[in-house]
DNA sequence: GTCGGTACTGTCCTTTAGACCAATAGCGCG
DNA sequence: CGCGCTATTGGTCTAAAGGACAGTACCGAC
């Protein structure tokens, strides 16, 4: 049985709430826990932590939260916790030098695991992010030599929202991830009326039919 | 307490020559050995398999090798052994689902470690695949570590649908694949009304409030 | 300046979803 | 047999979703 559990106490958790799931001190009982703004880059805490679990606030961006924690936690691992997955986060956040990418709310058990894979020194990765990263270094190794930066970014990650303006594809995500108009309406600080044209114009470019429908191609099940 | 290691019956190795390295009895004593054409579909050692390791021949194309052994082992979940590992045969092995592809001549313990990860929904990969996937996602990962294994997964994406009757689960299928109340009655051949009972029993049982977030948790982006 | 794109809001309308209540029928089980 | 569970269908009602138009405002490009 390789790569056995590690020391307890070698879990941070980093949370903007300043709170842990009670699922993640199920995984690693003894683990730290602390906001963002209350990390000191020389403490005891972070220099004995071999793994950083960084929460994301979903109001901020992902990968300044990333480098924000990597900046004060020196040469710890960062698995990132999204309370909504997304591909094109998960991109730039392994760009940014993530080693894990999971949802929050993964069971304990879960969580032992990607510790266990990232500590092994691989990368955990959603599955739908896998399919994309299979099917693009397809294309790529196909042609020979072909370094070619990048490859990825090209079909699904911004690729289903392309047609899109930055506000649509704000009320686009939000919709995805299963908010009401009226949520998205708040959220935005704008009313729900807008967030219905908004939405309308969504559908008429993706060619989509109502929100479910959206929420399948922008969570990655189908191809349109 | 999943991922805990399985019974020992429950891996399968596949080998064309009918023989087992000693490794792999190394690392499962009490598994099972077979041959590719003395596969029967519905035979014990085929319905307990949990993991299936498919020994390449190194003559034959390896998809069809794999796709055969799908299609006579279930759901079990296939992980490739090759006496010569191939980044390119890897992708389409992994296209084709493999859940698994790692060197015939590894070691017991790395054997244990793949069945582990796969078993949690992982995919293992092997070493150089994983080099030229983090290549070409530009990842800044400038690990000298030495053993570099490889990979990652999948959050455990099963739907919770275990407290639902068979007709529940069909709908709710059905229901996360984007379909309207009147299309799942269609393709059910029963009424809209009767799928409208069903749907609002799904919501009651898994405490859903509409259709997008039961989509979400069927489609394994939440986790109830 | 005009034109085009984007963001925002509105009204009117139809369809869909979902909750609540009730009813019938089959089926296994003690 | 009755009891409970499941599948089925119906009706009513409210809220939400979505389409069709229309209008205002900002901002950059020509």
């Amino acid at each position: 049985m390789p790569s056995r559990s590690p020391a307890p106490s070698r879990h941070l958790f980093v949370s903007p709430s300043g709170e842990a799931l009670s699922r993640w001190l199920q995984a690693f009982p003894k683990s730290m826990v602390a906001q963002p703004g209350g990390l000191k880059p020389r403490s005891e805490v972070v220099k004995q932590a071999l793994v950083v679990w960084l929460h994301l606030d979903p109001e901020k961006p992902s990968v300044e939260q990333l480098l924000a924690v990597k900046a004060s936690t020196g040469p710890a691992r960062v698995i990132v916790l999204a309370n909504s997955p997304d591909d094109q986060d998960a991109l730039e956040l392994f760009s940014a030098g993530a080693r894990g990418y999971c949802n929050a709310h993964a069971t304990s058990a879960n969580l032992k695991q990607v510790a266990n894979v990232v500590l092994a020194g691989g990368l955990w990765i959603g599955e739908s992010l896998m399919q994309r990263l299979v099917v693009a270094t397809q294309t790529a190794l196909s042609t020979p030599t072909a370094v070619r930066p990048l490859v990825l970014a090209a079909p699904g990650a911004d690729g289903n929202l392309h047609g899109l303006t930055v506000r649509e594809r704000e009320v686009a995500k939000s919709v995805a991830r299963g908010s009401s108009n009226k949520e998205v309406a708040r959220s935005l600080g704008i009313t729900d009326r807008t967030v219905k044209a908004h939405v309308s114009a969504i559908f008429q470019k993706l060619g989509v039919r109502d929100r479910l429908h959206l929420a399948l191609i922008v969570n990655g099940h189908v191809r349109s």
